[in-house]
DNA sequence: ACTGCTGCGTAC
DNA sequence: GACGTACGCAGCAGTG
């Protein structure tokens, strides 16, 4: 054998006391002084002594600049303050380390990650056997023959490519490129957005290397592929700040860094001032095992509340941006990206001025500003206005701080701006209006001639560019980088309200928004201006439909929250039967609930097979891959019972009472414009677009959707609209044939398909062609039908066979819809609505195909969306002349549901069912099957 | 404590 | 790899 090699021991410094500081309790000696980040560091340093290195380091980062912050001035620079408690521990542990004989390398100018890289390399070409002490995962790259990481705090050693490769899905050389991909937000380094470590990989495994990866951006399908070539330009950028140097100017070889005699008695004062009894312990010769110090105060806990203070609904979410749509390449204006002047309203003349001026125009942007983002809840701040681009004023109204300057009266003001905002021949324009016209409204101000609204000009515009928030467009369509909503009112447990955000702050911030909805009204209206069809659907769907979804949400639905916690406490009980049963048949607990414990239980414990994994290539547990299991073991059966039982509580009977809101006894959904590509809206906070009804247990939770005494619910949804509208498009002459007659859809497919007589077609049969009827309007393939069907995936390819043989007329439209989408890179809907397909031109085969399949869905998904949103305007402006006897409360795809006076209901039944069968004219009849009853369950 | 990802499941 | 569009829950790993 060789003579071993010597030991160099590295240790991250500042990376222990940051981890040890978020691992451990808030520890403190008797004297109350901190000890919690110190004492995890001094145990990690003992046990790292314990193998007795020859040389050793204690590395930390020295203060100053280094050349990373040279590279982008934005490095690091969300980083908050070091907290106080763990600052105060900084000393201590330095004298420590010192008292333990380490040689400290502090080194002005470099980071300690150069430092360690440097020093790692050198060592390891001098024949030292180099191990890095960190918690830091970017060490990773470092790793190599004779470089090893270990993590004392998790005991994990990573000391060879195999080991890299098995922690983090790359190689060695792999990393640098992986942490680019990823960024890292405490260090904003901007990667790409959600894109996790598992993507990373992917990519990584895919195309080899980050220039791989950014050679082949435009193959990557879906919002990642959008959140890729969005920060491109960046990557390389950030290939250099996670470069761990390795070639620094150092004073010091590692051959310099011997462990020194440790200083007993220094030690023993140390260990004794912090309360490190075991430590002590052993320095005098004893030993034992034993209590890890007293605990001090658990972590406290934390209020639960919703971010708070927020301003314009999109606004404050996160940033991120997508690409541009294809359609828009031109340069931008940089004009448009001008700073703005803004003027703070705190006089009555100035308001009257304000006033004056908004008088004068035709058109003016406005935009409210809450101390909350639910605007059911929110309360008037302030407001803002814009009239010309680059002027605007805010009205600061009720900002409460300490020395808070004097504010005009919010009721005063809002008269004076009353007849302005009632005066429908005033154009109003904003970004996400619906959340201010709530907040108005809910301030005894009705708006009148909201006119424009920027996010859904954009939405119409392009509504493949996933994100319509003001910062995004602000950035996507003027060059220009608003004031982040955390920059003025801070971030996360410490944000502040917006009423306590200074008012100068708050001005800068909130007169931005009116300037930039203005600014951006400008650009995008006259990119829609060029597109009649696109135009048309903004006019005559989008905007109209506004003032209608703000009377929906505002309504509400009355929900029987008593209702809802009896079936709390009755899933509960069957719950825990569930959860006994199940820990009986493993012979052990486990949690029912992670998927991860589970499939150890049944794949490694049990043995099961697996039948199926999910997307990461882990075993799944999913309802599909215990149903393949289920004749083998009674197991799998009781988790589908658990996880059925579980879904409905969690999800729903839990959840739903918690949001009916105090003030009106009703939950008031939010509907989401611009949030599906197709067209369609989404339902959220609660979503009451995914209410079960396909199961018994699932049916009960929509009765306790109920109607007020003397009321009664109503619904009323299309027949089978898409299918319909497929039809209509493929001019199919056997499809337009079957609606004409009024036939069971899927029984006439299968009649067709399988050659037999109406009145002979199986129940079986019937769900086959029904699978192939909906499969193909979701560019299903042959396999996917099998796997639907439980067949072979011949014979389910002789179905779709059979199929296009009978109805050949939608095998034409979809191959006109998939040629459509390569030559123009849009479909359409019937009325015009488009959807870019990025990825229709992928080299790459599955993100092509998922493109296709896109494609070929969303022209009847939109067309659906399309209809049912003309008919709601239909609806309710015939409405308007019977608020008091009927309210539209909900809307879901393809189903309208009512509040309506019982004696109303036969009317109510007739005009709005004519209204929805008669919101298009298309090739077949469009029917619409109606209900009533006490509750949305008895509606159907 | 907080964030983001994963796995899963509900709707149309 | 294999079925389109959403929202939201619990678990879990990572994090100065």
């Amino acid at each position: 054998m060789n003579a071993p090699r010597p030991r160099l021991v590295l240790i991250d410094g500042s990376s222990y006391l940051y981890r040890a500081f978020h691992a451990l309790p808030p520890l403190s000696n008797d004297a109350g002084e901190p000890t919690g980040a110190l004492f995890g560091v001094v145990n990690m340093l003992r046990a790292t002594l314990k193998d007795k290195p020859d040389y050793v380091a204690f590395v930390v980062d020295a203060p100053g600049k280094t050349f990373r912050d040279d590279l982008d001035p934005q490095y690091k620079a969300n980083r908050p303050p070091m907290p106080d408690d763990l600052r105060a521990q900084v000393e201590p542990m330095m004298q420590v380390v010192e008292a333990l004989g380490m040689p400290i390398l502090r080194v002005p100018g470099v980071e300690a990650d150069d430092v360690i890289g440097t020093l790692a390399v050198q060592a390891a070409t001098h024949g030292i056997d180099v191990t890095i002490s960190t918690g830091d995962k970017d060490f990773a790259q470092l790793v190599r023959p004779h470089i090893a990481l270990v993590n004392t705090m998790t005991g994990s050693r990573t000391d060879s490519d195999e080991a890299v490769i098995e922690k983090f899905g790359v190689r060695a050389d792999q990393i640098v490129d992986y942490l680019s991909l990823m960024g890292d937000k405490v260090d904003n380094i901007i990667g790409v957005d959600k894109c996790g470590p598992k993507t990373a990989a992917k990519w990584l495994d895919e195309y080899g290397t980050l220039d791989g990866v950014m050679a082949h951006a435009d193959e990557v399908k879906g919002k990642l592929g959008e959140n890729l070539r969005a920060v491109l330009h960046r990557l390389p950028l950030n290939r250099e700040l996670a470069t761990i140097r390795t070639d620094v100017e150092l004073e010091q070889a590692p051959t310099d860094l011997a462990l020194r005699e440790r200083h007993v008695e220094d030690l023993k004062v140390l260990y004794a001032r912090y309360g490190f009894k075991q430590a002590l312990k052993e320095l005098e010769g004893a030993s034992g095992e034993g209590g890890a110090g007293d605990g001090g105060d658990a972590g406290g806990a934390s209020g639960s509340a919703r971010a708070g203070g927020g301003a314009t609904g999109l606004r404050s979410t996160a940033a991120g941006y997508a690409r541009g749509s294809s359609a828009d390449d031109e340069a931008l204006d940089p004009a448009l990206a001008a700073p703005g002047e803004y003027e703070t309203v705190f006089t009555d003349a100035q308001l009257s001025a304000w006033i004056a001026k908004l008088r004068a125009a035709d058109e003016f942007a406005f935009d409210t500003e809450t101390d909350s983002l639910d605007a059911m809840r929110a309360n008037l701040v302030g407001m803002s206005f814009a009239v010309t681009p680059g002027a605007a004023c805010y009205i600061p109204l009720a900002h409460d701080y300490p020395g808070v300057p004097a504010q005009l009266d919010r009721a005063a003001v809002l008269d004076a701006l009353r007849p302005l905002f009632s005066d429908a021949s005033k154009r109003k324009l904003g970004q996400h209006g619906k959340y201010d016209l709530h907040v108005l409204r809910r301030h005894g101000v009705d708006v009148a001639g909201y006119a424009d609204d920027t996010m859904l000009e954009s939405f119409v515009y392009n509504a493949t560019a996933t994100r319509h928030d003001m910062d995004s467009l602000a950035r996507r369509y003027l060059g220009y980088e608003t004031i982040p909503y955390e920059q003025v009112a801070g971030k996360g447990a410490k944000s502040i309200p917006f009423p306590q955000v200074a008012i100068d702050d708050a001005s800068r911030y909130a007169a931005e928004d009116a300037d930039v909805t203005l600014r951006l009204h400008r650009v995008l209206a006259a990119k829609l201006a060029a597109e009649p069809m696109l135009q048309r659907v903004y006019r005559e769907i989008e905007m109209p439909l506004v003032p209608v979804l703000t009377r929906m949400e505002a309504t509400g639905m009355k929900v029987d929250g008593d209702e809802l916690r009896r079936q709390s406490a009755d899933l509960s009980r069957r719950m825990l039967a569930a959860q006994q049963k199940a820990t009986e048949l493993a012979g052990r607990t486990f949690n029912l609930d992670s998927p991860k414990q589970l499939g150890a239980l049944l794949f490694d414990e049990l043995k099961l097979p697996v039948l199926v994994k999910t997307p990461g290539g882990a075993p799944s547990t999913n309802e599909e891959a215990l149903e393949a299991i289920a004749d083998q073991h009674e197991l799998p059966r009781v988790i589908l019972e658990y996880r059925g039982l579980a879904k409905l509580r969690s999800t729903y009977t839990d959840k739903l009472p918690e949001m009916v809101n105090p003030d009106t006894g009703r939950v008031h959904t939010s509907y989401h414009q611009a949030g599906a590509a197709t067209g369609r809206l989404s339902s959220s906070d609660p979503n009451l677009q995914n209410i079960p009804i396909r199961t018994d247990d699932g049916r009960r939770i929509r009765r306790a959707f109920v109607a007020p005494e003397g009321r009664r619910i109503v619904a009323c949804d299309y027949s089978q609209i898409e299918l319909r509208i497929m039809a209509h498009l493929s001019e199919d002459a056997g499809l337009l044939r079957a609606f004409a007659a009024g036939a069971d859809i899927h029984r006439a497919t299968a009649a067709e398909v399988f050659g037999k007589a109406i009145d002979a077609v199986s129940g079986n049969e019937r769900r086959a062609a029904k699978a192939i009827n909906f499969g193909l309007m979701y560019g299903m393939s042959a396999f996917g039908l099998a796997r639907q069907l439980g067949i072979g995936r011949g014979e389910a390819q002789d179905y779709i066979a059979l199929y296009f043989d009978r109805y050949p007329g939608v095998r034409e439209f979809m191959e006109r819809t998939r040629q459509q989408a390569r030559e123009r890179g849009y479909v359409e809907t019937v009325f015009g609505r488009r959807l870019y397909l990025d990825n229709i031109h992928a080299r790459n085969q599955g993100l092509r195909a998922g493109a296709e399949r896109a494609a070929i869905n969303a022209p009847m998904q939109g067309t659906a969306a399309d209809i049912i949103k003309r008919a709601m305007i239909d609806i309710d402006g015939w409405l308007a002349g019977h608020r008091e006897r009927a309210l539209m409360v909900l809307q879901v795809h393809d189903e309208l549901v009512f509040e309506v006076e019982a004696n109303f209901v036969p009317t109510l039944l007739e005009e709005v069912s004519g209204r929805m069968a008669g919101a298009a004219e298309l090739r077949v009849p469009l029917v619409v099957d109606s209900g009533s009853g006490q509750n949305w369950d008895e509606a159907h």
